[in-house]
DNA sequence: TTTAATTTTGCAACCGCTTACAGGTATAAA
DNA sequence: TTTATACCTGTAAGCGGTTGCAAAATTAAA
């Protein structure tokens, strides 16, 4: 199994030097040498690959990037929302010719275990740190004190001296709620996502601005923390029929599916009797019924923007960070009564 | 950024050589030293670290793992269930202090780029392949080449000298249509999964020998092939509803969702009319109306034991390849007729 | 043909850590 | 006190690549 050749057998097996073998491998010789066929017919027949960790140690370079999320009891992995986020990183990667290193934890234990790690020179070129998420604060002090690039997936408020990405979550809801002000709804309530999250603050205080901007008064009454579970948004939604609603706006999408299943159940319908509108349109929105108007985030641009932040970083240490806010697309479906066609 | 400290440098500044720094941090020094705690005082000042990769070049031992998936433009992590192996994977990987590096590819070129990848020698210290999924037999020639430890997530049957750890899908299938058949359903359609897979087959196999066991005739009509996409087995579902079955064994939960959809838009009733039983017991599998039937994988095993098994490899060469079935459970709730209370 | 410019090549140092070996010290046994 | 034993420490050689430097070889220019 480890029988593997290194760059000074290639050398000897082809009667040249390993400096040369080095250079016929990184192409920095031309046609004009004599020994390179030699060399390369040597590699080719022994199907040789030079070792990536003797590499990485001479160039200082690794190819790997981390990606780190909070721990977490109920995985983030069960969120589809941080799924996606993870694949279009890797996508990134892929197409950046970089690797990603998955650090997820459910403990603090293995929370602190992972920092440890991360914080080791060497092996990450970068860091990817999802931190506006539940539990993120304890990811701060460890950002900060990280001695290598890091890009934060969601801007955070105590880190600001480093690059981010974010969704305009704040615009995204205000545009939501408007959406569902426009069709003539007047008491819309909110399930909001955990508020102690910036994306959950964000998104309730575009809902807050869309009523103030429409003269509306905001009945904090109709305001209930979720936390993006199923569960929150069919219990809260329970509680949040008996106050004379018409309208819902949930923080994610499988609280909007909660909050439709309650309706139904309670014998009313979506959306003659209460409109409602979800947030991430993930897979199942378009499934149920009724298909679940939902505000779509640019999950593919997201990874590729944090990839990309992350290598101009790695490239060039002194730049100042950088900061990209990605604007929403709200997705019309039928459970807020309005067709398109 | 780039201020980061060696081993010398803290050798010269507790006076003593790189070698004793050293063995101070890997503790192969006594109470008895006198310099053990110059040394590291030096350490905790600076809180150095040492680098990774010199360490791993050192030691030929990255703690660092691969997990593959075969490219698939749909990506695999849009079914839970891959979700949920990389997960458990990750936190066995927590477990036993090593890192997961994630490989994914919607294309045959991402995908060669990463087979060359995951070939070099020094980085990865060993590898786990989900073979057994679409496109999986592309993974086959390059497992056979991999040029270090490799366990399979699900058997592959062009690979038959590695390690593996797979569900027992048979006797999965077997139980959940027998389950079915001892309900009293008489005619039992079986949505499959996709057919050039291991996993479909196995369900499939499982479902003819419950019928088979039972002398019931296996009638190839009400055997459609599906892709584990609720798509199809939404439009499966009513191309069967024709044909008069009382019963649909579903290889995953997906399409088991999708034919509950089929059949309550038909106007029939689940499961009064047609009791459906699914695979993988996903969350929405529960809160679906009538919930769900379905199998339940013990995916926190399964991503332990690949670890255990790969480690197990990583630390002997030679040993002789283990194969790990396990068991699965049936979940009993309404979509079969029968509640257990 | 001679000289200048350009490439090719090997030597050796370096990336940062581990460890076999041998010499030096402290402790235990005689 | 002497001798045997155990532990500590430094030197130097790896781990497997890359690269600056200078010499050699090739090509271009004069």
């Amino acid at each position: 199994m480890n029988d593997h050749k290194t760059i000074a057998d290639i050398a000897r097996l082809a009667g040249v030097s390993s400096a040369t073998v080095s250079r016929v491998i990184n192409g920095q010789i031309g046609n004009r040498s004599k020994v390179k066929q030699r060399v390369m017919k040597v590699i080719e027949e022994t199907s040789f690959q030079p070792n990536a960790v003797a590499q990485t140690l001479a160039l200082q370079h690794s190819g790997f990037i981390g990606i780190i999320f909070p721990n977490s009891m109920t995985s983030v992995l069960s969120q589809p929302y941080y799924v996606k986020t993870i694949e279009s990183v890797t996508m990134a990667c892929n197409q950046h010719d970089y690797n990603l290193v998955l650090f997820l934890s459910q403990s603090v234990a293995d929370e602190e275990k992972i920092f440890s790690k991360v914080g080791r020179p060497g092996m990450l070129d970068g860091l990817i740190a999802s931190v506006g998420c539940v539990n993120g604060e304890r990811l701060i002090p460890m950002v900060k004190e990280a001695r290598l690039p890091v890009v934060l997936a969601g801007r955070c408020d105590g880190l600001d001296s480093f690059s981010y990405v974010d969704i305009d979550n704040v615009n995204a809801a205000f545009n939501a709620v408007q959406h569902l002000l426009s069709l003539g709804r007047k008491r819309v309530a909110t399930i909001t996502g955990p508020l102690n999250v910036t994306d959950g603050c964000d998104r309730l205080e575009g809902f807050r601005r869309a009523l103030i901007s429409r003269g509306l008064p905001v009945d904090e009454d109709l305001i209930v923390e979720g936390d993006y579970s199923e569960r929150t948004g069919y219990y809260s939604t329970r509680r949040l029929i008996s106050k004379g609603i018409d309208g819902i706006f949930a923080a994610n999408d499988e609280m909007a599916i909660g909050a439709i299943r309650a309706v139904q159940e309670s014998g009313l319908s979506v959306p003659k009797d209460i409109a409602i509108i979800g947030f991430d349109d993930i897979a199942a929105s378009s499934t149920i019924n009724p298909p679940l108007t939902t505000v779509r985030q640019p999950l593919g641009t997201f990874g590729n923007k944090l990839v990309e932040l992350l290598i101009d970083q790695i490239e060039n240490p002194d730049k100042m960070p950088r900061k990209i806010v990605l604007d929403t697309e709200l997705v019309i479906r039928q459970s807020c009564g309005e067709t398109m066609w």
